[in-house]
DNA sequence: TTCACTAAAAGGTTGTGGTT
DNA sequence: AACCACAACCTTTTAGTGAA
């Protein structure tokens, strides 16, 4: 495990950030900026119930306009004066409104996700692909033959023409590197945290993985008093060889032995943990952990 | 979505416990 | 309730080549 070590600072480990690929990179960005959204192929599962996105408040940028959908409200309220009684909905039109008002969630998810921009190919076996497909364009073979002949070609490159290639590859996955590391900097750290649990979400309604944008900037979660005691009792050698999962059952087991003093180490080491949670969490994000807006409004 | 293939990222595993 | 934190390492998934 290379990456994200145990306790990284912050702002440590950053992606490398190549410094050949700046023309590359700018015209990356341009193709992300004019926004040509990821194609949507989502095969509309019904989902039964959106209660519970009612009690999340995570995306306050869903109600950014409260004052104007107070105002359209009571116009239209007075609008339908005139016919001074209200019809009671029929359920076909209950579940019409229903669905909208869930189409209109996922929209608004959507767009808190953010979209990273599209990926240049970075293998030797894509490129390579694009450019003996350019060249049978033309032949009227079936689609599919085609697809295995240009496959079959791609395969069986020539030496000089397959290191090209390679090097190729290797420009287009630090240029990718480049265009994500810059595109995610023109959004704030708290616009990532929120367009990662924005995706989260979206997982669970959509019948998509929309996976977490990786940004270093993000405050990590304190480690449990538990996962400092893991990661001790992993370093150990005794334990080194041996099946992970046996390793972890002992690690359990002897955790569970603890008595309460032989805890306090790994609860003090979490306390400073938790501690710097909350320092780094004001400073990257601007605003304190709901764990201290709460207990301020309890004082 | 299909076809073949690559490179890189994420998942599963084993736990506890804090955060949201 | 679900997610995330920590660990290592092997396995699975994804996104990307183009076009119908």
């Amino acid at each position: 495990g290379s990456s994200g070590g145990f306790l990284r600072t912050l702002h440590v480990g950053a992606l490398p950030r190549p410094t050949g690929a700046i023309g590359l990179h700018n015209q990356l960005r341009h193709i992300c900026l004019t926004g040509n959204a990821r194609p949507v192929r989502l095969q509309a599962p019904a989902i039964p119930s959106i209660q519970w996105m009612a009690q999340s408040n995570s995306f306050a940028t869903a109600s950014a306009d409260p004052e104007t959908a107070k105002a359209s409200k009571t116009k239209k309220s007075s609008d339908k004066t005139k016919n001074n009684k209200k019809k009671p909905l029929t359920e076909a039109q209950k579940e019409k409104k229903k669905d909208q008002k869930h189409k209109a969630e996922i929209a608004e998810l959507k767009k808190t996700a953010l979209t990273p921009p599209k990926k240049l190919p970075a293998s030797f076996f894509s490129l390579a692909f694009a450019e003996k497909y350019s060249a049978i364009k033309d032949s009227s073979l079936d689609p599919k033959e085609a697809f295995k002949a240009v496959v079959a070609q791609a395969k069986s490159l020539s030496a000089e023409d397959e290191e090209r290639l390679k090097t190729q590859a290797k420009a287009n996955t630090a240029a990718n590197a480049a265009a994500y590391e810059s595109w995610l900097r023109s959004y704030t750290p708290l616009q990532i945290k929120e367009a990662n649990a924005a995706r989260r979400t979206l997982s669970r309604l959509v019948k998509k993985d929309y996976r977490p944008l990786k940004d270093d900037r993000l405050v990590r979660h304190p480690a449990s008093a538990y996962s400092y005691y893991l990661k001790e009792f992993l370093s150990a050698s005794e334990h080194q060889g041996k099946p992970v999962n046996e390793t972890f059952k002992d690690a359990a087991k002897a955790w569970n032995a603890l008595t309460q003093s032989e805890k306090n180490r790994y609860n003090e080491l979490f306390a400073e943990d938790l501690a710097r949670y909350e320092k780094e969490h004001q400073e990257v994000y601007g605003v304190p952990t709901r764990k201290q807006t709460q207990t301020r409004a309890q004082l």
